[in-house]
RNA sequence: GGGGGAAUAGCUCAGCUGGUAGAGCAGCGGACUCUUAAUCCGUUGGUCCGGGGUUCGAUCCCCCGUUCCCCCA
């Protein structure tokens, strides 16, 4: 809405001078930019609706149509030309004529480029070849293109460009529309999931006086009025939490999260997860839950429960397998026995000779854990649980009532990569308590991703939380499954990326 | 953070261990009334990522930097 010129003369070239020349004589003939084409008729109806009549039914049929979209090719052949136009649900081809538009519009629209966006009206025809056309009446020019597109054949192959210009990929790429789209149905199936089990959508701050729910660093930022330190959200978790104390026993937040650590094929410093919390379940429960919800949500994008994932296969309607951490490692080194697993020293022998890193502080459940992560996580391509995770790196999980130091908490694991983690939730308040001590003290040893201590969490916990199992998973994670990208950055629309200059 | 690779026309890419750059598409002009990445003829278009260095001469070799990609931590 600016009336400054904003010209980055940098970056002109001839292309975009002609551009605008064209732009200047529309502006000079009347309303360069209306807003008055009325579409009618979207590609995609049309062929549904269309596609599988003849030539002559459709001649008989005499239908009348209105389509509007972006020219992706252009063939002009004299007093005659053929035009294909995308939209929102595909492409569909105009045939222009000076026969039927008159000379003067088949002469202006030669001059139209690709990429500008166009509304035409017309008859729908069969081609000989048998492609169903719009023979247009009337075509106009809706909005002028000053930048060109990409090459029509290859698209737009620059990575970096496909994420700094998001919107050049979407126009080009039939894949990146198709990876997006995908993500959208996700959500939803996602969301309807929840909702046919009575859970409650919820919004939870995404700042933070105290950051909380995970282990991260943190974003941090400052509010002015308040003049005080905030965080940007590691995890919704202690606030869904407080809702099951409310009350509200079944709910979940789709939710965007923030941790300040490296970028990679796996990680965005912000990320998209749902959360979710279940009175009167336990974490055995979440595990079935979440197979139910993989199979259901794969199987109403996809329309099937196998995919394939940069080559390989997975049914995700088989039993997900679980396995204890111990039970992982012996799976793919079978050389290790149970009571060597069970040994510190023998654990940090092995550590040591992988060059791993580790805690030399650690526990044995912690030292497990380092030993897994070395040795088996990367290898869990079939969808694995993985079990009874040590009480020092689970500080907001229940202990478990058997096994001393182990809590109920799962991870799981497909195509080598966490993408769900859940538990049933620590309700004592006592423990919780003397568990954010333990994670103070780790901080004050120097772990950055320690967790802080909640005072206010506490004395929610003392109203009581009853007995309550939770879980988060990864959507950006889930997407790369579901549309077997190799990278999150081709499931993030928009990409965290260095400032280009 | 470490290692490797990449950056050349708007886009997709060539460029021979050194002599100031080419093709296709797009654009512009022309021919063409059923094309399918239309075709045919002609033609415009370059900070060879940036900065230093070596050299008579650097897109090419060396150093520094920037961004992206891959692997590792």
């Amino acid at each position: 809405m600016t009336t400054e010129q904003t010209i980055p003369n940098q970056d002109e070239n001839q292309i975009i001078t002609e551009r605008r020349a064209k732009l200047t004589a529309l502006r000079n003939a009347g309303i360069a930019f209306p807003n008055d084409f009325e579409r009618k008729n979207l590609s995609g109806d049309l062929h549904t609706a269309y596609g599988e009549m003849s030539h002559d039914e459709l001649a008989t049929a005499h239908v009348s149509v209105a389509v509007a979209g972006r020219m992706m090719l252009k063939r002009v052949m004299g007093k005659a030309s053929f035009a294909t136009v995308q939209d929102m649900s595909g492409r569909i081809q105009l045939f222009i004529s000076n026969g039927d538009t008159g000379e003067e519009a088949h002469s202006a629209f030669k001059h139209y480029d690709l990429g500008d966006i166009l509304g035409a009206s017309g008859v729908l025809f069969k081609t000989k070849t048998g492609e169903l056309s719009v023979r247009v009446s009337q075509i106009r020019l809706l909005t002028k293109a000053l930048r060109p597109l990409p090459e029509k054949f290859h698209g737009l192959t620059d990575q970096e460009q496909k994420y700094r210009q998001r919107h050049v990929d979407l126009i080009t790429n039939e894949d990146a529309r198709r990876v997006f789209t995908i993500r959208s149905k996700v959500i939803q199936s996602i969301r309807e999931f929840f909702m046919r089990h009575d859970y409650l959508e919820v919004e939870t701050p995404m700042m933070h006086a105290i950051p909380g729910g995970a282990s991260a660093k943190p974003f941090v930022t400052h509010h002015n009025a308040l003049d005080m330190e905030m965080f940007l959200r590691i995890s919704p978790e202690l606030y869904l939490k407080r809702l099951v104390v409310g009350g509200f026993e079944k709910v979940f937040e789709i939710n965007r999260s923030f941790r300040n650590e490296g970028l990679s094929t796996r990680h965005n410093p912000e990320f998209t997860m749902i959360e979710f919390y279940e009175a009167y379940r336990d974490y055995k429960y979440m595990m079935d839950f979440t197979e139910k919800l993989f199979c259901e949500v794969s199987r109403k994008v996809l329309g099937t429960t196998v995919i394939t994932y940069q080559g390989r296969e997975i049914d995700l309607a088989k039993p997900f397998e679980r396995l204890t951490m111990t039970q992982a490692i012996r799976k793919y080194h079978p050389q290790f026995s149970d009571a060597q697993l069970n040994d510190r020293d023998f654990l940090i022998n092995e550590l040591e000779d992988l060059k791993a890193k580790y805690n030399t502080k650690d526990a044995l459940g912690g030292l497990q854990l380092s030993l897994f992560e070395e040795l088996a996580e990367h290898q869990l391509f079939e969808p694995t649980f993985i079990v009874d995770y040590p009480v020092e790196v689970s500080p907001l999980a229940r202990s478990s009532d058997t096994h001393p130091g182990v809590t109920d908490r799962f991870e799981l694991f497909i195509v080598g990569r966490e993408i769900a983690n859940g538990f049933s939730e620590l309700n004592d308040p006592e423990d919780q308590e003397a568990r954010f001590d333990a994670q103070v003290l780790a901080k004050e040893a120097g772990d950055e991703e320690a967790m802080f201590k909640d005072a206010d969490y506490i004395r929610t916990l003392e109203y009581g939380l009853p007995p309550t199992a939770g879980e988060g998973i990864g959507i950006d994670r889930l997407v790369m499954l579901l549309t077997d990208c190799a990278s999150i950055r081709d499931v993030i629309l928009f990409p965290q990326m260095r400032p280009e200059i």
